[in-house]
DNA sequence: ATGAAAGCGCTAACAT
DNA sequence: ATGTTAGCGCTTTCAT
């Protein structure tokens, strides 16, 4: 690989010289500037990383640890958001899948280490509590805070989620709506139930006794018995439900086949929300799933912001979701 | 962060005994070693990747280049596989979700030129063609290959998949599998018809007339009438299917309404089966779906030892796939 | 507006 | 078995 140095002969001038245009740096004649300009043009050069973060003592990279995502897909958003920002404001972004506690975790934070990581961003597959001690580097929680509040989180703004999309689901007409939530040790569980109860409230409904908690998958774990002994007691009677509104959108995936099961055609005797707008799921079911979408791409986006600006603010913010409308409401 | 001259400061030796210390060279003390680890241990200390590079002149960079995978799920084993290996040998992989010919592939392709990456993997989301030309990087095909075999390639064995499988079916005691095919523009398409075909008449059966190109999606967006034109005509008269093979897992869930529109429950009236194994939908599908795997994982593995290794062959590889077994047939 | 010199932290090459 | 010297390619600092 060529040089400044060579660049610098080529051109006549000093190796400065070469690095200030590199670097942009405006005290450069015009006409010298293009001489050099055109000379990096024409070979190709990039100016190696190594030597910059050696002189320079800033590696302008930013650690992302992606813990479990690999098993789920939507949280590639998260990963997205990140990316774009990282390089938006010129950063290099490293991504290491990992499992907390195991060597792979370990060894991604020896190399990021290694590459003197400014920051380093934490994203967990679900909302969850974490318990990350206080290390060197500055660490920017992605759905997920911990526990002591120790390190600056963005999550999901569950108990928002629920509320608005409640409200639609009441604007709408629907009378007597079931929520299949997550199950209790889920962190946004009881923060949806809260918002799925107040908002129903708002309008002027009673929805105690209206709530479920259906066992729920890990990430990648199949759901079991999830909605299969919840669902039938409720379609017996004059009291119906004319709404089920599910935790994930593979509950509602579940709860698709369990109507069917029950005589029942989404979109037509009874209507489905959720939470997620995982795809191909929703897309694909038909009709398509009515959704509450998580906001992981701008989640992912304001981590890297944080992550890059530093600040010792600790904070923990809360982003909303977008209602994604499809058939089945 | 500490340096090696004050490690070699603190344990009253020189600077090049630190170093191979660290570079694990058997040629010093064991005392001495242990005093040094000690001190390593104690302070944390990791040494610069940038000053490591910058003089040895060996990145130990790869490259890797997902190409649209970070909207798919399953390629997300791509990635897995290469991380895998590049980590057990000691190599730093640089991930970047990119498109092709967008800016984020030229920034991408920057990024590692400043890195003075050493090998670049390209993974594609589906199995195609490509055309990239030589750089001045090795460069390892995943998922797809060149349209003038520049690169070393590695894709699955997409005729041997379906010949597999099919035989498969007929074992089972199946007669009249239909065969829903992915687009023709799609480059697993007509090896998996030739694999099906082959495998029918290697067990003494005839599928010519049961194969139909349905129309589905490239990455992300929803297949569209696929199989809504298709079905139901299948389904009348006395020459019914028994079996419905699908081109990818998504189609399958499709499949799987058509069906139950038609009257027809998957796994009592019906069976299917399909490629991918695509979670969660293939768990989620009521009954579980059959399916043969991509060799996804593998073929990232495969990938990264590639990378690694060099080597001028320029060859193809076809990775074959493994059969996963559920309630759907 | 341009340049010269120094040195970031490490390892290769060559002593001892 | 250990040490010395030099230099990787850049940017910082300080001149001019």
């Amino acid at each position: 690989m060529t040089t400044q140095r060579e660049i610098a002969r080529r051109a006549k001038t000093s190796l400065k010289t070469v690095s200030r245009v590199i670097n942009r740096d405006p005290l450069v004649n015009a006409e010298t500037r293009a001489r050099i300009e055109a000379i990096i043009a024409e070979i190709g050069y990039e100016p190696s990383q190594a030597a910059r973060m050696m002189r320079s003592q800033r590696s302008n990279v930013i650690g992302f640890l992606a813990d479990g995502v690999a098993t789920s897909s939507s949280s590639i958003d998260l990963i997205r958001g990140a990316q774009d920002v990282a390089w938006e404001r010129g950063k290099q972004m490293m991504l290491f899948n990992i499992e907390r506690g195991t060597a792979s975790a370990a060894n991604a934070d020896s190399q990021l280490a290694a590459f003197r990581a400014e920051a380093i961003i934490y994203a967990a597959v679900f909302h969850q509590e974490v318990d990350l001690p206080d290390t060197g580097v500055p660490h920017v929680l992605l759905n997920c805070f911990d526990v002591k509040q120790r390190h600056t989180a963005i999550v999901p703004d569950d108990y928002q989620l629920a509320y608005d999309l409640t409200l639609t689901i009441f604007e709408r007409g629907y009378k007597r709506p079931v929520f299949l939530n997550l199950n209790s040790d889920i962190v946004a569980s009881h923060l949806r139930a809260k918002g799925f109860a107040d908002a129903a409230a708002a309008m002027g409904h009673d929805v105690s006794g209206a709530i479920h908690t259906a066992v729920v998958s890990r990430a990648g774990t199949t759901p079991r018995l999830a909605t299969h002994d919840i669902l039938p007691p409720l379609f017996v009677g004059d009291q119906q439900p004319d709404l089920v509104l599910c935790g994930q959108d593979t509950m509602a995936m579940n709860v698709y086949f369990e109507l069917g099961e029950l005589g029942r055609k989404v979109g037509r005797d009874i209507a489905v929300a959720s939470f997620d707008n995982l795809e191909p799921i929703v897309s694909l079911l038909q009709p398509g799933l009515s959704t509450m979408e998580l906001p992981y791409y701008e989640m992912g986006r304001t981590a890297m912001n944080l992550a890059i600006d530093g600040g010792e603010d600790r904070q923990v913010l809360r982003l909303k979701g977008k209602f994604i409308e499809r058939a089945s409401m």
